[in-house]
DNA sequence: GGCGTTATGTTAGCTAGCGCACAGAACGGC
DNA sequence: GCCGTTCTGTGCGCTAGCTAACATAACGCC
């Protein structure tokens, strides 16, 4: 179960809406840790000190009090690999709005075979489901990387849900763009090669944990890209001499931005460019 | 531009009304071609002796009086392969219920590589995006099979869909569906072999244009399913070899079905499960 | 400091599908 | 009946990724 962050972890109501309402960019990520605003965080363990404080942006399109309210709805909790949220078929108990969380929507056809199609961060939300009105999950819904969330019980958000026009319209426009970026990701899973997906997949977890480094291992991360660890092993080489990345044990830090992107599909930016057309 | 059916090819409302419900299986096809209530389609030209009145599975899915004012906003039109009714980031003019025509919406990552990544026919709609309140298409929308389908303007169908919950409650449902669909057929391209994908597209047709032929050449196929047109030879070789399909010229024949079902993969059995539970 | 566990690197043979080229075969217009 | 066009079948070398097995290397517990 996730841990949950208790009330006295954040100061006060105030310091929940810094928390939605502020927005680093990854850039500053690095340098900045621990000042500022981080504070909010000053009490949360577990490499917390690597982050910052980072909105759920579906939330933070909201208007300030509708944001607010669902705030106050939902719970602070701390999320941690390889947590299982829900599995096929499964009713779905409760929506996580992702703050510096990773989590992973994984469709598995055969026992031996698994595929991420999509990747949650503090851009989206996990449990869309229920915004159609079908209250079961239809994928393996799994932590990939930990982190916090906005969690809501199922009930709280379907009666939000009903009361907010502009929740819905915000989260319809999620779900569309969700659709663009699981086609995008069929047509790149098919045709491109596994370095440029691995970068791809790289650069979009980096924009989702909001950090240079994260914690993965080549098996794990094969599982995600639906190929053999030595097919990871090997593309993961390849980017580390080319000084991308560094890779030690699981811990990935990433090097060089502009050079991943390079080597990745136009499939980042193209689901990139999508989210901000529609959401952003 | 698709050919609009005149009033006159159906006699009456009542005849709509019978267009809609009247919903006959694939195995009755082959045999009761041009019978009974089949003159509905009397004067309709161009391969309608092959088919027999099919409704459309959302239209149907609504109450009667829902069902007839939607029929009665929208006009039958014919489509007819290979039209392309919407190029990707193109406004969304019109939604179209198929009822015998097939349409396939393809992702193109490179200017070579395209994908189907939805096969829609009498069980779905084209311009799920207008439910989710964008109006332009992410994909490119083209005709598949020819055959008829329900034709209604963007404002027209919105306008429909602000008003009538019932429907918004079963296209919600219908987007559940197509999600679980892309998600599926992201691993199944991914993991499957092609003479299964072969096979379970081919069941995918034959569901949705409800006869046992139809026309494709196998270039069209690998556009679809993302391969090259070799490839599709030598799989379409082996199911002719083993009496499933015949194939000639691209006219299609399926002669086994419970044989193609064994050589497809689960995810065909998969995806129709899902559609029954959910919007059937 | 030793040792089991976990993560990464490397090898070697295998297969599905690619790229390219070409040959035959059926159709359709004149 | 001829001929261009469209469709299907085949061959051959090539590559990415698979299967399987094994070798190191770092960590972490005792």
């Amino acid at each position: 179960m996730p841990r949950l962050i208790k009330p006295s972890d954040t100061h006060n109501s105030c310091a929940a809406v810094t928390f939605l309402h502020h927005n680093l960019q990854p850039e500053k990520v690095a340098g900045g840790a621990g000042i500022g605003p981080a504070r909010t965080f000053s009490k949360v363990p577990l490499r917390a000190i690597k982050r910052v404080p980072v909105a759920n942006r579906l939330l933070a399109a909201l208007p300030r009090k509708e944001g607010q309210r669902l705030l106050a709805s939902g719970e602070q909790v701390e999320l941690a690999v390889p947590e299982i949220l829900n599995e096929p078929a499964e009713p779905i108990r409760h929506v996580y709005f992702p703050t510096s969380s990773t989590i992973s929507l994984v469709s598995m056809v055969d026992d031996r075979s698994s595929l991420e199609v999509e990747l949650v961060g503090n851009e989206g939300m996990v449990g869309v489901s229920l915004i159609l009105g079908v209250n079961f999950s239809p994928l393996r819904v799994v932590v990939q990387g930990s982190g916090t969330a906005l969690r809501m019980s199922a009930a709280v958000f379907c009666r939000e849900l009903a009361s907010s026009p502009v929740l819905r319209r915000v989260l319809n426009r999620y779900l569309y763009v969700l659709l663009v970026q699981l086609a995008q990701t069929a047509a790149c899973t098919r045709f491109h090669l596994l370095d440029a997906r691995l970068a791809r997949w790289l650069l979009m977890t980096q924009d989702r944990a909001h950090s240079n480094e994260f914690h993965l291992t080549h098996e794990a991360l094969a599982r995600t890209l639906g190929v053999r660890r030595v097919g990871v092993t090997k593309a993961a080489g390849l980017l580390q001499r080319h000084k991308l990345v560094s890779y030690s044990r699981g811990d990935i830090t990433i090097l060089d931005r502009a050079g991943l992107e390079a080597v990745s599909c136009g499939c980042y930016q193209a689901v990139k460019d999508s989210y901000e057309r529609v959401v952003g």
